[in-house]
DNA sequence: TAAAGTAATAGGTTAAACCTATTAGCGACG
DNA sequence: CGTCGCTAATAGGTTTAACCTATTACTTTA
């Protein structure tokens, strides 16, 4: 690249005296002296290689191609100083648009509890949001594909900082015509020798349900997994088998008891716990762990009814 | 003005690491050692008071904000480029917008002539034309408001080169029922006691036309001055006098033998000079001695029935 | 002709941009 | 578990260039 480029400052002097049509009034206005002028001037000139300036004892014009390059130093000026006013308006205060990953078992579902409060807090921040399975979200996190994460735990990367929010109950839901319908309570024995469904194994969810399975002593449906929760509902209520689906799905998307039953299975918590996580390096730490506090505030006034709060300040940083 | 302003050479910086995200690979690229950069990053980002980057011994990430910044930092290094790019085209051969100022008393009437093959000559030549008085046009050249200005010898100003261009005729013009009209040849005594008419006594025309009436022993009608040659013309014709009229004018505007007679003063020519003139100081001096070589060329291939050439290199520089 | 203005030049100082060499820390591999 | 190869940061010194004051050369105005 050419190291003999024309200075921001060149520039402003350039505008100045085309401004002012005087080295000397200029060299006032810019609080510099006016030797000083000459020499830039003299230097960018040099540098685009043509004369901006007829100078003579008795005063300054601009020449023809002066003339015309002046609209387009300006321009230049005023995208510097609306990189400036970005900036400034981004330093005091969080700001800039921090990309938050999520689980598809967990974000579409608990973020429209919360992002219009977050909106409202933090006005000028900005959150793009995208799905991502939980392996995914924790690399894309370390790689600075995301800023932020919303993922189920654990998370094992020692660089990243974890803030646990609030534990989410896995309910039971069984077709209509399902034998424990009738049922007031079902413990896990209950279930033994019952097919259960889940969705596909890139999601930390199969997992968790895998294991459930064998403590349960029924059999995961292998042969039918779900793309999505949604998927999944409905093949429940064809009666492909049972399903535990999380709280937050359940009070969002399923209002009709006539196709579901839908209860807590008796005898010990089926439940996942999610957090929010961060790059420990991370300039927004302060910003993340004040976001932490806000889900957790706005988990217990409006979603006590599904979810087990977590106390604040129990994060752990790697 | 703040005088920690953000270098262009810092936005480039920025830049190059963002896409590389890697200091090293960045230097490389730019041709500087990785300290360099690390220290004007820094700078950089004290400057705009807020991280840019998230920097770890393993890489470098950009932040939220500096993700935010970056496409304003390129519109900044676009705009400053254009700037260049500009003034490199400016730089090889005649650019710029030029002013040119002319006589309202021959612009309108040889500019016709001479402004295609200009164009067609120097194509990224532009010039914006402004009429103006004689006497307006030396004070707007003199002060920068022109370039460049077509208007009638004599030019007194020191500080100016002259390059007189050609003899425009003066022709005599009768109105269809004058006593005159019949006659073959008019001679200067014939035209004593006549009544006159010229156009307002702020153009250069007039001036002239005051002395010649004095050596003709002819009237100059006061009472009705024309405010242009067109308003002039309908003066003739409606018969309130005779008129002198610029060669070229007759030759764009006049086309009707029945209305007006248009014929040459016997007995010592009548006509004026024009020439093109400049700052002496300007730098585009060369390019207006060869514009002037042009229309003096122009002239005698397209204009010879009405006007008379004058030779090159007769210019006078004060 | 003097006074007040213009921009350019000379000479020296200061600030900053830059270099090389080194250090501190992370990740991968044997 | 140490080593190698990578990262960016730091230290110390050099060079560049931006800047100042003082002066000069010249023009316009009083």
């Amino acid at each position: 690249m050419d190291r003999s480029r024309p200075t921001v400052r060149q520039i402003q002097y350039f505008i100045a005296i085309a401004e002012t049509l005087s080295f000397n009034q200029a060299a006032k206005r810019l609080d510099v002296s006016q030797p000083t002028l000459t020499t830039q001037i003299v230097a960018f000139e040099e540098a685009l290689g043509l004369q901006l300036f007829e100078r003579s004892r008795a005063g300054t014009i601009l020449t023809a191609v002066g003339r015309d390059l002046l609209p387009n130093a300006r321009r230049v000026i005023e995208e510097l100083q609306g990189l400036i006013d970005q900036a400034a308006s981004g330093s005091r205060g969080p700001a800039g648009t921090y990309r938050l990953g999520v689980t598809p078992t967990l974000g579409p579902y608990l973020l429209p509890h919360i992002l219009p409060a977050l909106h409202q807090r933090y006005n000028v921040l900005k959150l793009s949001v995208r799905e991502g399975a939980p392996r995914d979200l924790e690399a894309g996190l370390a790689n600075g594909e995301h800023d932020l994460i919303l993922t189920p735990l654990p998370v094992d990367d020692q660089r990243l900082t974890v803030a646990p929010l609030f534990r989410e109950p896995l309910k039971l839901v069984l077709p209509a015509d399902h034998r424990l319908v009738k049922r007031k309570n079902i413990n896990r024995r209950d279930l033994a020798g019952e097919f259960v469904l889940t969705i596909d194994e890139h999601h930390h969810f199969h997992q968790q349900i895998e294991q459930l399975c064998v403590s349960l002593g029924a059999h995961l449906r292998r042969d039918y997994e779900g793309t999505s929760l949604d998927t999944l509902r409905h093949m429940v209520v064809m009666g492909m088998g049972i399903a535990f689906l999380p709280a937050l799905y359940i009070r969002s998307e399923i209002h009709r008891p006539d196709e579901l039953r839908v209860t807590t299975l008796r005898g010990g918590a089926v439940e996942r716990t999610h957090a929010l996580a961060w790059r420990a390096s991370s300039p927004a730490r302060g910003l993340f762990r004040e976001i932490s506090d806000v889900i957790r505030s706005l988990v217990v006034r409006d979603l006590a009814d599904d979810l087990v709060p977590i106390a604040a300040r129990k994060s752990r940083s790697g």
